[in-house]
DNA sequence: ATAGGGTTAG
């Protein structure tokens, strides 16, 4: 309440309210001070009598409403007011003065002073509305009564109507309003019970409301009981009832009955009307069935029916769909002859379908073909265009558009934002999505669930969790219902982030209140697979199977992952045969998992053979796909046809990753090819992939092994010089290889850089170390390593224990020998290697001096 | 409420 009075300023009234504007002047310009009060008009005074509503009803007659209002001294009574004495003000203002006097009084309170109006001081209001015909006016009133009161109200607001407002005129508009909100808040058993008691008051509900009410029960056998009591009041329906009708007839009685519905003999000279042929067709179109579409457009024609622009468009987007542009577009030809003019949503259905097959100039030249025909770009063209961009990987251009868009005062949507949100997320950008997230709210729109949505899983997949918790609250206090796509980004977030423990605490909850939900299943299968157990991942599998859910391909996928990466190939291949048995079909993903199995078995026939079948399914191959070609191909040294594939990626418009490079670079590496190798990195810059950490690792590697220790030593230098982002394998490698050629003295040198950058060093980093330097007969030093690695409280597995013993003994430090060994007894680790203990080693008299 | 634009798990 504060930060609104802060925020006031002056004219602000005419916000919100523009209905009230005409009004606020005439109000504003009443010579409502006598004379005599010339010396109150500065300021109100101390109140002279102890009732505030008359105090507030004097200030408003005698320094005109605006003023009054703005006051400091109305600010000071409004704390006081409560919800009855708000009531009696407005009551005396609509008997003394006039009605608008008292809406404007409540549009003042309720959007300048945020204040919260009783049931009655709405109804009231409503009822003026009502009565003035202002329709849209009453409907926002009401609709904030219910948004106030929420689902279940009905009985209450009903009773107060009646008790209150029984000899009002226009109530039965005001109760007609109140069961048509209901519907449309889909609070269908509010709706209902408001037309019970319109029954009983022989009040008649008008046909929005009744259709309202068919649209939300059209999936239930009330449909048709509504229906009948709606033709036995006499009120007729209109085209929208056809619509609504034949919907609920395909929802229930599947779309060939609705068919033959559409086929039965006409009665009076009337068959079904074409609303009802352009809603079935709208639904073939949306199973992907065109030709079923383009026979019922046949059967319009033969009953004598003309197709109108909403049959064409429907058509001519179901084409489009399908990739069937060219027909498309003869369509759009064969409805200009028909005399029908393509419209805007015409053009914008074609320009789609361009873009979708990717023909980006297609797009542009239709686009200027549309502007010679007078019509211009709308918001759902420009949204098209900002979507074909952001697919091609171009974002920027998608916000110059966007950017456009509103410089020529394009009616706004949060659409656009939406799709550019998305993809910036998508690429990491997150920073700049959240910076056009406040653009799109300053810009007064309104986000809805799904941009929220979008942003939300944009945090969680960076682990922000805090933040889309953040607007999580947000979506909550705006009203607005978060559903499971946004619960499952916070699942996600919580596999990627938490513990599996957290994780698997959060999906029992998630479950517990949408327990038929498979994505939060699929997810958690994943996570599991991840992870390593696999037993879990089944386990929930069979569960999902027990409950009658229905698995999708990517639950499939996740397990078949799961055993391919346990070498359980039978077990995999046995769930790729039931993939089919659950009525699904093995996606992209499937086989790239087998194809990348197959591979790292060294199967490579069996993997070309999997590509094969995959490219006969009409599978289309992703990058992904060929990477895992092109590691099998390396794999067996066919550098050459590595480098092939890869440039027919980009002849297939695929774009190669960093990790396709990686793989090829690491190869030619391998075969101490390091001219390739660095060229190929050239290639991959030119390509604009910059080259990540596992790039320089591989590179680095490679010059150790070529024998060029001192350029991989100048490339790690100079890459950090540059603050190239580098990962603790760079400096491993470095170190390794100065220890196998035992240059201690740079060996520890870029330890302690490692150590400087806060890379955690396992004991594996230790052992690799201390191995070499065994093997260089470099005692003390490996000795130096083991100290360090003690200090830094990790412990030493058997293997090194083994190694640092034989060590310690060789440089006749007998007391190390004896502390060693007498701490592998502790552990029990010496029992796991007696046996490989050299026998030049004295163990037994060594354990004997230990016991002494 | 019969036609066109945006979100989910690998």
């Amino acid at each position: 309440m504060l930060t609104r009075i802060h925020k006031w300023k002056p004219y602000h009234f005419s916000r919100n309210s523009a209905c009230l504007c005409p009004l606020a002047n005439s109000i504003f310009t009443k010579p409502s001070v006598s004379a005599s009060n010339v010396e109150e008009e500065r300021e109100p005074m101390v109140p002279s009598c102890s009732d505030p509503v008359r105090e507030v009803l004097a200030g408003l007659r005698n320094f005109g409403f605006v003023n009054f209002l703005r006051g400091e001294y109305f600010r000071s009574v409004f704390s006081t007011l409560n919800q009855q004495q708000v009531d009696r003000i407005i009551d005396c203002l609509r008997r003394e003065s006039s009605d608008d006097a008292a809406l404007f009084f409540f549009h003042a309170l309720r959007n300048e002073y945020g204040f919260r109006h009783s049931k009655d001081s709405q109804f009231v209001v409503a009822h003026v509305f009502a009565s003035t015909r202002r329709f849209r006016d009453l409907q926002l009133v009401i609709q904030q009564m219910i948004d106030q009161e929420g689902c279940g109200s009905a009985p209450l607001l009903c009773e107060l109507l009646l008790d209150n407002f029984r000899d009002w005129d226009s109530n039965s508009v005001v109760w007609d309003t109140l069961a048509f909100a209901y519907s449309r808040y889909e609070m269908v058993n509010d709706a209902l019970l408001v037309l019970a008691y319109m029954k009983d008051l022989n009040f008649q509900a008008s046909i929005p409301t009744y259709n309202s009410l068919l649209h939300n029960l059209r999936r239930t056998d009330m449909l048709w009981d509504i229906y009948n009591k709606m033709r036995d009041n006499g009120i007729s329906e209109n085209e929208y009832t056809d619509s609504i009708l034949t919907d609920g007839l395909c929802e229930q009685a599947g779309l060939q009955d609705a068919v033959l519905f559409l086929q039965k003999p006409k009665v009076n000279g009337v068959g079904p009307p074409i609303v009802s042929f352009n809603t079935i067709m709208s639904r073939f179109c949306k199973l992907g069935l065109v030709d079923e579409a383009k026979s019922l457009f046949c059967m319009m024609l033969k009953q004598g029916l003309h197709p109108d622009a909403y049959s064409y468009n429907i058509l001519i987007h179901g084409l489009c769909i399908a990739g069937s542009i060219e027909e498309a577009v003869n369509f759009t030809d064969q409805m200009e002859n028909e005399g029908l003019k393509p419209d805007i949503v015409t053009y914008n259905i074609l320009v789609k379908g361009f873009l979708l097959l990717g023909l980006m100039r297609g797009a542009w030249q239709l686009i200027q073909k549309m502007m010679l025909t007078g019509l211009s770009p709308d918001v759902v063209t420009y949204t098209i265009l900002i979507c074909g961009h952001c697919r091609l990987g171009n974002i920027d251009e998608g916000l110059k558009l966007l950017e456009e868009m509103v410089s020529l005062g394009c009616q706004l949507s949060f659409i656009p934002y939406s799709i550019l949100l998305s993809s910036l997320c998508k690429c990491g950008r997150v920073k700049e999505a959240l910076i056009l997230f406040d653009d799109l709210k300053t810009s007064g729109l309104k986000p809805d669930l799904i941009t929220y949505s979008i942003l939300i899983h944009g945090l969680c997949k960076l682990g922000e969790i805090q933040s889309a918790l953040q607007l999580y609250d947000e979506i909550c206090s705006n009203k607005i219902l978060p559903n499971s796509f946004t619960h499952s980004s916070f699942l996600l977030a919580v596999c990627e982030y938490g513990t599996i423990r957290e994780a698997r605490k959060c999906f029992d909850v998630l479950t517990r209140s949408e327990p038929q939900n498979i994505v939060f299943y699929n997810i958690m299968i994943n996570r599991y697979v991840k992870v390593g157990n696999i037993g879990e991942a089944v386990q929930l599998y069979k569960s999902v199977i027990e409950k009658g859910i229905s698995p999708t391909i990517v639950t499939f996928n996740s397990l078949i992952y799961g055993f391919c990466k346990n070498k359980n190939l039978e077990e995999a291949r046995q769930l790729y045969e039931a993939i089919r048995q659950h009525g699904l079909l093995p996606s992209t993903v499937t086989y790239t998992i087998l194809m990348n199995a197959l591979c790292e078995e060294g199967c490579m026939q069996g993997m070309i053979k999997l590509l094969q079948q995959m490219e006969a399914n009409d599978v289309v191959p992703t990058h992904i796909t060929y990477t895992v070609v092109i590691k099998g191909l390396c794999k067996h040294g066919r550098l050459n046809e590595s480098l092939q594939v890869l440039n027919n990626m980009y002849i297939k418009g695929l774009h190669p990753d960093q990790i396709t490079y990686n793989t090829i670079i690491q190869s030619f590496c391998k075969a101490h090819n390091m001219i390739k190798a660095f060229q190929l990195v050239g290639k991959m810059i030119m390509h604009k992939l910059e080259p990540t950490p596992a790039t320089y690792n591989v590179l680095i590697n490679g010059l150790c092994i070529n024998g060029r220790l001192e350029y991989a030593d100048r490339l790690l230098t100079c890459l950090e010089d540059q603050n190239v982002c580098l990962s603790k394998v760079a400096y491993m490698v470095m170190i390794k290889a100065h220890c196998a050629k035992g240059d201690v003295h740079r060996a520890v040198l870029f330890f302690h850089k490692m150590v400087e950058k806060q890379f955690q060093i396992s004991i594996n980093d230790y052992s690799a170390v201390i191995n070499r330097l065994c093997k260089r007969r470099i005692i003390t030093k490996a000795k130096y390593f083991f100290s360090v690695m003690l200090s830094n409280g990790i412990g030493p597995d058997e293997k090194l224990c083994k190694t640092m013993l034989i060590a310690f003994y060789k440089s006749g430090d007998q007391g190390s020998v004896s502390e060693l060994l007498a701490e592998m007894i502790k552990t029990g680790l010496l029992s796991l290697i007696i046996n490989e203990i050299p026998t030049c080693i004295p163990l037994g008299s060594l354990i004997g001096s230990i016991h002494k």
